[in-house]
DNA sequence: CTGAAAGCGCTAACAA
DNA sequence: TTGTTAGCGCTTTCAG
């Protein structure tokens, strides 16, 4: 109702022209209150109410050098833990007043380059990625932009970026050991592709180093993926046929358990299986499986924190391991005689 | 090595001066290459790459009133099908040079409401909601800023914001229809909570309106809430055990499947099971699941098009109903006599 | 406690 | 084809 067609979005000056004082007061109520009069404030405060006004996040980003939001890179959403580790990180963000950017990589370190240059242009004030193993144009361009960035689904003090995450070797091996004091000797490893994940590629050099008493089985990392896995697995001769597995994520040890129900094996009686992940749904599978619980939802949280902390005040976090721990459930038994 | 400490990011000037042109000529060389002379635009290429630079989101997006990114809201990531759609929608925008900011809601509208507001503060050119409940607020804040938003999990032309999704009832109707062709009549329904998920409410209505032949049960929508709600369903009175379950989606279905292996329940012969969704993991359940197949990917696509152009160009997207289809499997068959 | 004024890095008339 | 020059909406000295 006020001037003539009051088109678009007030600014500043209409504010401080609104409330009768200097861009600069108005300003001032935005970022530092406690520095202007109570009643010029609330005169201030009244009239971008009325105005229904809020500041323009490019012309604050210009000045402050600031935009308050952070980029995410991940291989994919599809898989249930990525996906969780993106809410819980958009959600623990957010109570830092920062958003979340999001890209997908495919698991590509190249494109994992190219996505967070796009990320670093557009003006993210930060990144979490996920695992160690990323492309050298990735590090220089972090290297060269002083970016803060940092590693989750893995710890390791040495790595060049802070790692928020848990040791995938003991997971492996926490799974392992399970297993052979159950007394089981002839395991099976059914495992990712080694060379775009390097979780798995951790947890299975735990295992090698360990023994080399393991026969390895690849599967990609999709369901129907895990499942014709666990078939070739399954189909492998009789004879060296094993008495457990040991699935490098849920997602596999899932299309295992399917495998062994469409096939009538008996799991545990036939055959064990551990995992490590434990996602939501592995509790409830039949039977319920037995895995190494991976904190990703604190993992998410913990990231945002510390990726908060970083770009609010500057100082580089330290680096942070989660505790794992075995869920003993229903998918392992001792082998039979 | 230039200058002495050369510590900060160069700007337009800096590439300016390096190519001893004027800072119109390197803003042009980046909006409208076509009207710069060959030799000076390669000039200033050499030196924008000479000095790492790269244009400032924020001051572009002061000075164009672009900031080039969308705003995507969503329940939650946690389950299969927004993290398929987010997922999508994220690498389509990519194509047409768009970012994508997510934000979860927890299916509440006030949530959503009040980070729809978060979003439109911090520059979103745009918006993808899912779904048509929305609070008062949302639709108030959508009006009022004009905000390009569209909506995705649902089709309805007259909906106030342009829709870009598939039919629900239809989707529900067809489940059930396959079930009564089957010559089931005894059959139960698995639903999720009602009053916070428009699309379960827009199937459920849809079976409501066909017969009133069906009994209700509800549940949440975790694995964990499937389970329980489908073990009532099976605790219910033997005498009215239906002799078939229509599950509003894949999730419940699952842990009904599950809860069914648990308890010996043969399915399909003791009981049948359709559902809607189709989840990547479906088809590999045991039995796989008879499902109705939602199109989330295409649609992620679609809808990342469908803002995509009404953001560049100011053109609001026509409705668009995606095809869904029945996907016959394993888990139905005629009642036992 | 408040205001005036100088930018931030870029785009977009308008001139040349 | 290129340069000059206003701004965009805000923050931030520096005075008062």
């Amino acid at each position: 109702m006020q001037k003539e067609a009051a088109r678009k979005r007030a600014n500043l000056r209409d504010v401080a022209e609104a409330a009768g004082v200097s861009v600069a007061t108005v300003s001032r109520v935005m970022n530092t209150p406690d520095s202007v009069a109570k009643t010029t404030r609330a005169r201030v405060e009244a009239a971008m109410a009325q105005l229904h006004w809020t500041p323009s996040a490019a012309a604050r980003a210009i000045n402050s050098g600031r935009t308050r939001f952070v980029g995410a890179l991940v291989p994919t959403l599809d898989a249930d833990i990525f996906a969780r580790v993106i809410a819980n990180l958009e959600s623990q963000l957010a109570t830092h007043g920062l958003s979340l950017v999001v890209a997908t990589t495919g698991g590509l370190p190249q494109v994992e380059a190219q996505k967070a240059k796009a990320l670093l242009d557009i003006g993210a004030e930060g990144l979490v990625v996920s695992g160690a193993s990323h492309a050298d144009d990735f590090y220089a361009l972090i290297a060269r932009s002083r970016l803060p960035a940092i590693s989750t689904s893995w710890y390791e003090p040495e790595f060049v970026l802070p790692t928020v995450g848990y040791d995938n070797k003991a997971a492996a091996l926490l799974a392992l050991t399970h297993l052979t004091d159950l007394g089981h000797s002839r395991i099976a490893v059914l495992h990712g592709p080694l060379a775009t994940n390097d979780r798995t590629g951790a947890r299975v050099r735990a295992l090698q180093a360990h023994t080399d008493q393991l026969s390895y089985h690849p599967a990609e990392m999709t369901i129907a993926g895990a499942c014709a896995g666990a078939a070739r697995l399954l189909d492998s001769a009789p004879a060296t046929r094993p008495t457990a597995v040991m699935c490098m994520s849920d997602l596999l040890a899932t299309g295992l358990i399917y495998e062994c129900q469409r096939r009538g094996v008996q799991v545990p009686r036939d055959l064990s299986i551990v995992s490590t992940d434990d996602l939501p749904a592995s509790a409830h599978l039949v039977p319920a499986l037995t895995t190494v619980h991976l904190p990703v939802d604190i993992m998410g949280r913990r990231a945002a924190d510390a990726i908060a902390g970083w770009v609010e005040h500057h100082q580089r976090p330290a680096d942070q391991l989660l505790d794992i721990a075995l869920m003993v459930r229903d998918s392992t038994a001792p082998p039979r005689p």
